[in-house]
DNA sequence: ATGGCTTAGTTCCTAAGA
């Protein structure tokens, strides 16, 4: 089966892109981020009308994170994190879906740095890694998928010296990734990919995509019983390349 | 040489993204 992280940046403006990656793709289970509409502006006709279940957490304006399943509903587990009840955004969404627990992910991005973005950020990743323990301690295939906005290590980046200051690469997000990988999770692209230059976003400024100036922010963490099902992990990177496409490109794990 | 772009909402500008 195939399963999916794509942040579409804006689900009304790619829902074209959406539908025919669906199409081509078939993939099992598709884990959205920043769908930048609410609940009741979802577009749940033509997702069905794909053959697609789904369950979404909606933001007016920004946010909002989803799953996808092949002709299946998800079973909704948990919308948002435990640790900060006047937190209001849709960033955490945890399903089950035939037998797979799948959480979609779409981590505070953190600029500018420094400032309360970047503290959110760092707060936002201690109440994930307490609900990713928990998910570990149940010995279940369980996948986190989406955009974490860490780029993990330097061969992750296009350029170094570009993204320096940038809160996507600071030692503190990578501390808080790495705290995490170290409960057990596998980072599935880097598993497959071990050397870098595995790229999941292209800026829309500057030429990025011309220039294949882009970097690894968007991961697949597996269970030790998800990872010992691992197949494949790659990024369908042509689809940053289409007409009107997101700035990322959907990223993926085959799992038996 | 991340400067430039894109999306959505409060639209003919602003906020947010990364």
């Amino acid at each position: 089966m195939k399963l999916v992280t794509y942040n579409v940046n804006g689900i009304k403006a790619r829902l074209p892109r959406l539908v025919e990656y669906l199409a081509e793709q078939q993939p099992d289970i598709v884990c959205l981020q920043e769908l930048k509409c609410s609940d009741d502006t979802f577009p749940a006709a033509d997702i069905e009308a794909a053959g697609y279940g789904a369950l979404w957490h909606g933001q007016k304006g920004f946010n909002g994170v989803a799953v996808l399943a092949r002709g299946a509903t998800p079973v909704e587990r948990a919308r948002g994190l435990a640790g900060e009840p006047e937190d209001e955004h849709s960033r955490y969404l945890e399903v089950e879906v035939d037998g797979l627990v799948v959480a979609s992910i779409y981590l505070p991005n953190g600029n500018p740095r420094p400032g309360p973005k970047f503290d959110y950020k760092l707060r936002w990743f201690d109440r994930l890694a307490a609900r990713a323990a928990a998910l570990l301690a149940a010995e279940r295939p369980t996948v986190l998928a989406g955009d974490f906005n860490v780029i993990p290590f330097d061969d992750d980046s296009f350029s170094v010296r570009a993204m320096q200051e940038d809160a996507l690469m600071q030692p503190e997000s990578r501390a808080a990734y790495r705290r995490l990988l170290a409960q057990g999770w596998t980072d599935a692209l880097r598993l497959r990919h071990p050397t870098g230059g595995t790229w999941t976003f292209w800026d829309y400024q500057a030429g990025a995509w011309a220039r294949d100036a882009g970097f690894r922010i968007d991961h697949l963490l597996l269970s030790p019983q998800a990872a010992d099902r691992l197949t494949d992990a790659d990024v369908d990177k042509e689809y940053r390349g289409r007409e009107r496409a997101s700035d990322h490109a959907p990223t993926w794990v085959r799992l038996r």
